[in-house]
DNA sequence: TTGGAATGTCAACAACACTGACATAAAATC
DNA sequence: GATTTTATGTCAGTGTTGTTGACATTCCAA
């Protein structure tokens, strides 16, 4: 099976089934790690990862609506608001009436909310800025690629939305 | 807060905490992407995600036992054992009991198993295929290596077991 | 043979996703 | 102004996947 023409093998073989399957296996280990920190501060508060994602998100985009946030999070309405209104509950989140539309809630943090938000985030950085120190700038440039590339094109438009520090 | 000594600021500006919130999202996105075609197979045979991973390393290391599978997946052996049971019941898994320790259960894909692990990583790899030829070699090697410094010790363990092809 | 450790199973429960149905309020449209 | 659509929230029910607790079996060693 030649693929184009003049690509020869050599350049290709990191596209092997078993190069592949390194790194479905690379994502599946990495990924628990990726969460490990941030689930034992989740686990003090009786929170998951649905609270993690919901402040995280709030906290990126203050202000921001239920319905935004129903499609960055890709989670039904009722699955969301059972998130969201512990957290509301628990004086983590505050739900402002929208004044041009009265329909729509607006999310933002309160204080507490903030100080959550730092905890789980401080974490997870750490753990991040552990493995970029070891990797090196090249390696996170590729990284990055990598995980861009892998996004759905609708994930990766959420994504984008929030870019700001050049590529 | 200066690091060790000669390291100049500049070659550090991909640890800033602007560029790490851009990485973890990143993971965050990828990770929905990287499951979403196994996802929707697994639809189909009212699996979950818990089936697609007892399935993956069982087809890696054929006659493993169950503790040994508890030990790479993390979760309780109650939790695996549903799963297994589900597998067994339905024909994709066949568990026969160890020659030398009859307390051991030895796991293996039957027929059945072994299509749909196929079914499984294929699409899986597809995507992985994709990502991988957009992003090209070196980002690949990038994103290896962040990912393996991304584990926890203990699962990096699990995965340099099965490392064949090398790095 | 008795007791402890390892292995695996069964039962019950919690978190968090899902669907479906429905209520309310406000905006948009006819 | 009446109707439809949109945005949000709620209630009920279900499924997957994690948890703990209790228990059976098997092996090994005192």
């Amino acid at each position: 099976m030649a693929e184009g023409g003049g690509q020869s093998g050599e350049s290709l073989l990191f596209l092997t089934d078993e190069q592949l399957r390194k790194g479905i296996e690379a994502m599946f280990f990495a990924y628990r790690g990726f969460t490990a920190d941030p689930d034992r501060i989740l686990e003090d508060h009786a929170y998951g990862r649905a609270h993690h994602r919901a402040v995280h998100f709030i906290n990126r985009s203050p202000g921001t609506t239920v319905n935004n946030l129903l499609a960055i999070l890709g989670v039904t309405k009722q699955s969301l608001n059972r998130v969201l209104r512990s957290l509301i509950e628990d004086g983590l989140v505050e739900s402002r009436v929208g004044t041009r539309d009265k329909r729509e809630r607006h999310l933002y943090l309160t204080e507490a909310g903030q100080a959550l938000e730092r905890a789980l985030s401080e974490a997870q950085r750490r753990r991040m800025r552990a493995a970029y120190r070891a990797a090196g700038p090249e390696a996170v440039s590729g990284f990055r690629q990598v995980l861009e590339a892998m996004m759905d094109p609708e994930m990766r438009r959420h994504f984008d939305e929030a870019k700001e520090t050049g590529g």
